[in-house]
DNA sequence: TTGATATATGTTATGTTATAACATATTATA
DNA sequence: TATAATATGTTATAACATAACATATATCAA
């Protein structure tokens, strides 16, 4: 089975066993991020999703799938360019921690990393000490990838 | 003279030393940025120029001001709110960094942070490490501030 | 199985954030 | 003062997001 197949019957058995409903439309909305190697709107999304299948979804309704999967855990929503990406960990045991993202200004591509953890205790404290209490947030960085930083000095 | 005053004068001495014009217009915005505690969007700021000041200021014409006042590092723009604040640094000598930001997710009030040297160090030498590199961005941290965990928790 | 309830999706309208394109006004400087 | 560069005005529209209400589907108790 291949890695996106797998990735959504994992998003299904973690969905049944916590008594959320992944229907057939949501399960769509995820195979079309999990497809993509680049976050994509919710417009993006309603537009993929006439083009790849028969029927419609409006803007409205991707919306709505995208919240679902993001309370699920199966999507993350970059704040800093209003994109969705598929979480990279789907078929993963270990629990899911603050995500950190870096973002490609150049390509737009997003590589979804995880931070020592020594580091990231480090940094909360360093927060905590100004007695503001973090939500479980993200990180998103800006730069540029490594092939995009080729094409720059070449 | 107090500290909206001075760091009025502040921006207009650096801005006349680089060559860049700061116009009536953009030193209006400015002072409404430096008057509100908290972040406002570009409509906010031609909203309230509009009430403070006789002139009116199209949402257009307040993000080219914006967008002026952020080349200047006079203000900073928060990329998951869609807001704009005065830098709290703009009477500083030192150079300006990264800037962080922890942003109340209940009452919106917004903190400018600096973390510890090394810290940022360290963060920057682990992400560098998987291949990407940063553009000089912000971190924005989402939480609750001191105030409003205490109306959480009484 | 049926009926009640909750959840999911459809649909339309509208609010919010941002930029494009072109006109006019102001400033700098040759 | 003429010219070029920069700043601002104005209108239109694109892109992102939510409100409100209608309909459809799933769940579950009676």
């Amino acid at each position: 089975m291949n890695k996106i197949d797998s990735s959504l019957q994992k998003a299904q058995s973690e969905c049944s066993r916590t008594g959320l409903r992944l229907t057939d439309k949501r399960c769509k909305v995820l195979k079309i991020l999990l497809q993509t190697a680049k976050p994509l709107s919710a417009y993006d999304i309603a537009d993929q999703f006439k083009s790849v299948y028969a029927g419609s979804l409006s803007a409205m309704s991707a919306y709505r799938m995208l919240d679902f999967l993001m309370q699920a855990n199966l999507v993350h929503k970059l704040e800093t360019s209003n994109q969705y990406l598929a979480c990279s960990h789907i078929r993963c045991e270990h629990e899911h921690e603050l995500p950190q993202f870096l973002i490609c200004d150049q390509c737009h591509t997003v590589k979804e990393i995880g931070l020592g953890k020594q580091l990231l205790k480090e940094l909360k404290v360093s927060i905590e000490n100004t007695g503001f209490v973090l939500s479980s947030q993200q990180l998103e960085l800006h730069g540029l990838c490594e092939v995009c930083q080729g094409k720059q000095s070449g």
